[in-house]
DNA sequence: TGAATTATTGAACGATTTGTCAAGAACAGG
DNA sequence: CCTGTTCTTGACAAATCGTTCAATAATTCA
């Protein structure tokens, strides 16, 4: 997993994958049909260790205003973190947009995914007079969403923690 | 240059740069190089013909936030336009973050332009009195340039355009 | 016009890519 | 212990990658 997110699905090669894996190659193309299928693989395994994570500390219960801020504070100490690479999803979307609609199609749900548990926390927060009465959760949701897969490609290049704090210092404004 | 736009660095071949440019394979290489220097001078391109119109437009003379709102305008309908492929320099980042400093601090500096033009004109707009006046110009920036490449992003994969206006709607209610 | 330089063309290069084949090792059940 | 199945290993095949070579065409300049 950590090679695709580290390098993205066409500069990691099956030798690659092979020295990762410890596995040989006939075992991982029995394992998994080819390398396209394994990188499915991969993205579903993303989900459920990364951004899984996240979505159920949204919905888990309590202040979900406490919880976003939870998820804030993730967002500094992982783009803070020496070596971050981004997020897979976010990464991959330029990689198969222009040329792999079904792949496309499954990036789009992971970050749909996202989308609603940011949405149905600020939904909460709202309705607990935690956040902005007049807030669109749904348009916040969206934009909570860009602000991190931005933050996620800029900070991959921009490496001052300083840079990271002011992105998620906005997160933190646009809930007032 | 739209081919490196639209599918990637490693994903395009030469043999798709002769067809985009007419150019044989010897022409290309006697006068770029190789297919990176190649690649560099299609960021420079980027920059000068898409980057920096918005810069100096940001720059442009008279109401700040009206030249603000301007480019969020421009962010909607290239976003929605129906062959959207997001910014060149963003899409790259994750494909050369891992294995190419130098390439990695030329798009970093391409961001750091926009990022800082963004921050003139929130801080002449902070003057003028057209925006919020206990504003972070520099922090908004930043988060304004991390909205854009995230919208860039995820705008690729969900095409709604309510979902592209949901975005730009907060970053105008992060000016205020 | 003629000679020298530049530009273009197609072929070929070696390296690397994903994917497969076939032989051998380990293991299972009877 | 022997046979049949599964798994692992290394080599191989076909294609494609970026790059270069060699020959031809075009152009420049005297």
């Amino acid at each position: 997993m950590f090679l695709f997110w580290k390098k993205g699905y066409e500069a990691t090669g099956v030798v690659d994958l092979e020295h990762a894996t410890g596995l040989g190659r006939q075992s991982l193309y029995g394992a998994f049909g080819d390398k396209r299928a394994l990188f499915l693989r991969v993205v579903e395994r993303y989900f459920e260790q990364v951004l899984k994570p996240g979505i159920e500390l949204l919905d888990a219960p309590g202040s979900a205003r406490a919880n976003l801020e939870q998820v804030f504070r993730y967002w500094e100490v992982t783009a803070e973190a020496p070596e971050f690479h981004g997020c897979l999803v976010g990464n991959s979307v330029p990689e198969f947009g222009a040329k792999d609609r079904e792949m496309s199609d499954v990036l789009k749900r992971k970050l749909e995914l996202l989308e609603g548990a940011f949405a149905r926390a600020l939904q909460r927060a709202k309705r607990a007079g935690e956040v902005n009465a007049n807030l669109d959760a749904r348009a916040t949701a969206r934009s909570l969403l860009a602000l991190a897969q931005g933050l996620a490609v800029v900070a991959r290049v921009n490496r001052e923690p300083s840079f990271v704090r002011s992105v998620v210092q906005t997160a933190r404004r646009m809930l007032d």
